[in-house]
DNA sequence: CGGTTGCCCGACAACGTTGTCAGGTCCATG
DNA sequence: CATGGACCTGACAACGTTGTCGGGCAACCG
């Protein structure tokens, strides 16, 4: 049994032990160790075993960076992910979807959070590129992303999610925003509603859009005239919807449902219910799944998106590409699914 | 104007630009591309114009990696981040708050989901060290941390988060579990209440443990008996904690409050109450907020951490010892808050 | 028994960058 | 005019690793 003299040592800052180091103590060269460490053959056994024992007892790690400089696929086994921000729910289940098929591949995964801030977007692209990550997947917040051709065109793929990229054909996945918000719309309708009030996140925002385009267009499927003065745009927090909300019940000829476009905005819109005290009067369908929902009286109904899908497909569309898939750029919609819980099948006028 | 001439080609690959290349483009060695890229002092306005200009065309990005094997600091420039799961609400603000931090310092962060899994944890301790990361913030999983005291030694210093390290002497933020514990019994004994139920999470995970010691702390110091009848533990989600309230409640001689010790655990208590209409009746006070705690009948009262605070504070003492701070380790203790909202203000029997 | 093959192994260059150092220019000063 | 200093610049080595190549040795074949 070999080990390491001082093992309870107080920390003393010692130097980190190269190739060079495994390789006199093992008596060999380095390029033998080398091999060793990466696995390839032509070894004897027991030159390995020397190699093992000695890399083991120095704790030696190889120095990936070091490596990849030399190395013929310059792999730095990275990605970068850039989301909305780490600490949003849908954008962390998505990060984690990824990590879990990068982990597969031996991929590791730098984050970095946008908060919507164009200038982050450049900034963390920037960053990620100094480190040579390998690919990128990004959820756009500039409205052009044709900066990000010239990564591409140097072997850098780029998968887009949850938002659709400018300026560049690349793989993209996102939630199916039109079709789920008609499908929230169709369900208040088949309720017997007609004054059905859409509350939107800020029209910079695609998804935001989309959902009100999904709502304008199931609307006049149904023949039913949108009322401008139901549909209230530019809502980001719970505080402005709960606003919002108690402004709508008190017009003249108040909704007597809502289709609140993000999660947030659905928050903020059962505290107005439940501070009017109207949450069993009033229809509710909320884009975007609460993670509680059926604890709430009425317990919220909700066109749930598929952050695992999402961020399982983007990283798999990521990897074919690094490992030489040229296929052409594909747009990949994942469907959302209607949670039925209450809230949306309160019923319309008679 | 300059300007790249293929801007419109079909994407070819191309090689991408060194500081050679930017050289030969200026007209300059290439020790003087990078002292412009670099800020250095002693490079004539001309002449770094020039370099300035011909990197933009080409869009050279300097190799981070290529750099700090040479440069005297050694510095990636990223820290490694070892969580629960990027997905997990409390470690996904955690995260935020170590990222915000991190940019601040010009760092990006690799994070790393362990899941509970202790192989996880040494899997992605050496993915990191791998990859040179300066700095490390870990979340425990592990009975033991010794093994990282190696990388301690060698200037990558360590921070832990959530947990404390075993075998090691370093820094650590962590909440304040068993005072959070006995401020939630505490409270519900305040209301009358003598029979608290503990719902607690695996006896492994060091939290749990403390939560426990707390809740029965703080019964003894009430004066209350601990009946063991009316501690579980061992939960770890909300189907488990659903099943074994219903079972609790169903005993001669029930519990009429409950702590529950873990988010989970709360959400599936909270359906069991609803499931069997004592929602009204049973006191709940849970550990660790819920988002949407205000919308729910009654709404839940619990003892919030401070996530954002953990996360700052840790990533703090890290670029501390980054910049040269040899102060002995400390462990910080972040104060939890009551948030009283309702249920846990049911009385007790009379 | 000579030659060939196959397996091990190490010297060396190279990856893209930064630290060191020495050379060159220009201006001010003695 | 000679000398010194301040400033600017590039040649070169080095960081830790991997790709290339050739040498040494044993075994096998004709």
């Amino acid at each position: 049994m070999t080990s390491v003299s001082d093992d309870s040592s107080p920390s003393v800052r010692q130097r980190r032990p190269t190739m060079r180091d495994v390789a006199r103590v093992a008596g060999v060269g380095i390029k033998t160790v080398s091999r060793v460490i990466n696995g390839e053959p032509n070894v004897s056994l027991a030159t390995a075993e020397r190699v093992n024992r000695a890399a083991a007892d120095l704790h030696y790690e190889p120095d990936l960076q070091a490596g990849n400089l030399r190395r013929s696929d310059g792999r730095s086994r990275t990605l970068g992910l850039l989301v909305s921000s780490v600490a949003n729910p849908f954008a962390a289940q998505v990060h984690r979807a990824i990590e879990r098929v990068a982990t597969e591949y031996g991929y590791a995964v730098l984050a970095a959070s946008l908060e919507d801030d164009p200038a982050a977007e450049l900034r963390a692209v920037t960053a990620l590129a100094r480190r040579r990550v390998d690919g990128f997947i990004v959820t756009p917040v500039r409205d052009d992303q044709s900066y990000l051709r010239v990564h591409v065109d140097r072997g850098t793929p780029l998968v887009c999610v949850d938002r659709t990229p400018h300026g560049i054909e690349t793989d993209c996945v996102v939630t199916g925003n039109v079709d789920g918000a008609r499908d929230a719309v169709r369900h208040l309708v088949s309720y017997g509603h007609r004054r059905i009030a859409f509350l939107g996140d800020l029209e910079r925002i695609e998804t935001a859009r989309l959902r009100r385009e999904g709502y304008l267009t199931e609307l006049a499927t149904a023949g039913i005239d949108a009322d401008p003065a139901l549909m209230v745009l530019g809502l980001h927090d719970d505080a402005s919807a709960t606003a919002v909300v108690r402004t709508l019940l008190a017009l003249p000829d108040p909704p007597t449902a809502i289709f609140s476009s993000q999660n947030l905005i659905t928050i903020g819109t059962i505290r107005a219910l439940q501070q009017l005290g109207r949450e069993q009067e009033i229809a509710l369908v909320g884009f975007d799944d609460v993670e509680t929902g059926d604890l709430m009286k009425p317990a919220v109904t909700t066109i749930a998106q598929d952050p695992d899908r999402i961020g399982r497909l983007a990283a798999e569309r990521l990897f074919a590409h690094l490992e030489g898939d040229t296929s052409a750029a594909r747009q990949v919609v994942v469907p959302t699914r209607l949670i039925v819980r209450g809230s949306g099948e309160i019923p319309g006028p008679a």
